[in-house]
DNA sequence: CTACGACTTCAAGCTGACTTTAAGTCAAAG
DNA sequence: CTTTGACTTAAAGTCAGCTTGAAGTCGTAG
C-alpha cells in the first residue's frame, strides 16, 4: 500500500500478468522501480505509461515500435525529430491499415448477403484490382 | 506452363515463398492440387482464393480464422448459417480495430504536435476515459 | 517456529506462421 | 551420362510475446 503499488496491483489494473510486467520491463519498455526487500514497487506514473502500451499494442504495433516510438530516446531533452519522423511513418501506416480493414468489411458483407460461390468472384475483383494498383505504381 | 501453374508461379504472383504455400495446403486452407512427376500443378483459380486469403490475412485474420470464415463449410451447399454468425462477429471486430486505429492516431498526432512530456499527460487521459468506459459499461 | 502467500530470478517452454535443412526425385541441357 | 535446377518430403528451427517451472526469499498469521 503506502502510496505504491505491487506488481501484482499494477498487473490486475490492465487485466495483465505479473510475468507481462516483468517482461516489459526486461525488455525496456518499464523502467525498474524501486524494490523493497526486493520486491518492485511502483508509482502511479507506471500506470499511464502502461496505459499508453497497451493502446499502442492494440492498435497493432510490436513491443519494439512502442519503445522506440515512446522510450526511444535519450532522458528527457532533445531531439523531437527521430520522433516526428517515426510517428509520420506510423500515421502512414496506420492509414494503409484502415482502408485495408474497409475493404476486408466490404468482402466479408457481400459473402454474408450473397449467397453462390462469391469467394472465387472476391478473388477474381482483388486481383484484378491488385494488378491495376501495380500499373498506377509503375507510373509513379 | 500448359495451362496450369507451377507452385513457384502461384508464389511469385502473391510474392509468397514456396514453402508458404505448401504450409497453406498442409493446413488446409489451399486444397491440394493434382500432381504431375509428384509435383503440384495448380489452375488459376488457386490464384482467386489466394487473393482472399492475402487480403484478409492483411487485415489481421487468423489462419485458423480464414480457414472457418471461407473454407470452414462442407462441400458447397448448406449451412449458410455458421457462416453468417461468424462473418458478423468478424464484421462487428473489425469495426472495433478500426475505432483503436483512429484512436492511435489522435494519440500519435498529439505526441507529434505537441513537445513536452505527453507522455504521462496522454497515458491519464486514456486512463480516465477506459474508466469512464468502465462505467458505461456497467450502465448498459 | 512453521506455514503461507506473494514475491524474486533464471531458464525453458509455448503458439502462430512460416522457413530452413537434409535427403531424395525428375527432366532437360551440355 | 552427368549436372543443374526446380521440385518433393519430414522434421527441426525461428521470431515475437509472453508463460511456466523450479528453487529460493520475505513477513505476517497462527
Amino acid at each position: 500500500m503506502a502510496d505504491h503499488l505491487a506488481i501484482s496491483d499494477v498487473a490486475r489494473v490492465f487485466g495483465l500478468r505479473t510475468s507481462a510486467i516483468r517482461y516489459y520491463e526486461q525488455i525496456g519498455i518499464l523502467p525498474s522501480p524501486m524494490r523493497k526487500n526486493g520486491r518492485r514497487r511502483y508509482e502511479k506514473s507506471v500506470l499511464f505509461r502502461l496505459a499508453v502500451v497497451q493502446r499502442a499494442r492494440e492498435s497493432g504495433f510490436t513491443l519494439d515500435e512502442i519503445r522506440q516510438l515512446f522510450f526511444g530516446f535519450h532522458p528527457a531533452t532533445l531531439p523531437p525529430k527521430r520522433w516526428h519522423e517515426l510517428s509520420e511513418r506510423k500515421i502512414a501506416e496506420l492509414r494503409i491499415r484502415m482502408k485495408q480493414l474497409k475493404l476486408m468489411e466490404t468482402l466479408l458483407k457481400q459473402m454474408r448477403d450473397c449467397r453462390c460461390n462469391a469467394l472465387e468472384e472476391c478473388g477474381e475483383k482483388l486481383l484484378s484490382k491488385s494488378s491495376k494498383e501495380r500499373v498506377r505504381a509503375r507510373r509513379d
